[in-house]
DNA sequence: GCCAACGTTGGC
DNA sequence: GCCAACGTTGGC
């Protein structure tokens, strides 16, 4: 899941209650239907850092709630608001994320030249979504990477 | 700041 | 339902 640091950081995430946040402000159905869908309690999440210096993985996450409405688009103010969104029929959904560890910053060069991670989503030309799914295998080989040193 | 890629919008 | 125009993402 990308977070661009200067909205949320893996060190904000580390300060905040529980360590838990809300990932509010996904405005596309495909990354949308991600989690309402797909998303489980307990899934790893990859916490990768976009749109900033050192774009990477920055630590290890995990899914703490099941999707529900994102508050955001409800909010008059916020910049995510939807007008076309209701309580009764909202638009837009997310989970919980919860910190597992802050690691080090496993880079986006470090993650293109691993030859197993070749058909990682976020590698891929062109790719925009702001969540992508991994495989295990993929999980296993980042996570560990991420936990070196 | 550039630009490729891709999603969304809206006229027809 | 097509598709051109426009907006956004995100690495560089």
């Amino acid at each position: 899941m990308k977070s661009e640091p200067s909205d949320v950081s893996i060190d904000d995430l580390a300060n905040l209650p529980h360590q838990t946040v809300p990932w509010y402000g996904v405005r596309n159905y495909l990354a949308r239907n991600f989690m309402r869908d797909q998303m489980k309690i307990g899934d790893g999440v990859l916490f990768y850092h976009s749109s900033c210096p050192e774009p990477g993985v920055a630590g290890l996450a995990q899914v703490v709630s099941a999707a529900y409405p994102d508050e955001t688009q409800f909010q008059p103010k916020n910049k995510y608001l939807d007008e076309k969104a209701t309580r009764e029929t909202p638009r837009w959904f997310n989970v919980d994320v919860q910190l597992i560890k802050k690691t080090r910053l496993v880079g986006l060069p470090e993650l293109r030249a691993h030859p197993k991670l070749e058909s990682l989503r976020i590698l891929q030309k062109g790719n925009r979504l702001s969540i992508t799914p991994v495989t295990p295998a993929e999980w296993k080989i980042i996570s560990k990477l991420a936990e070196e040193k």
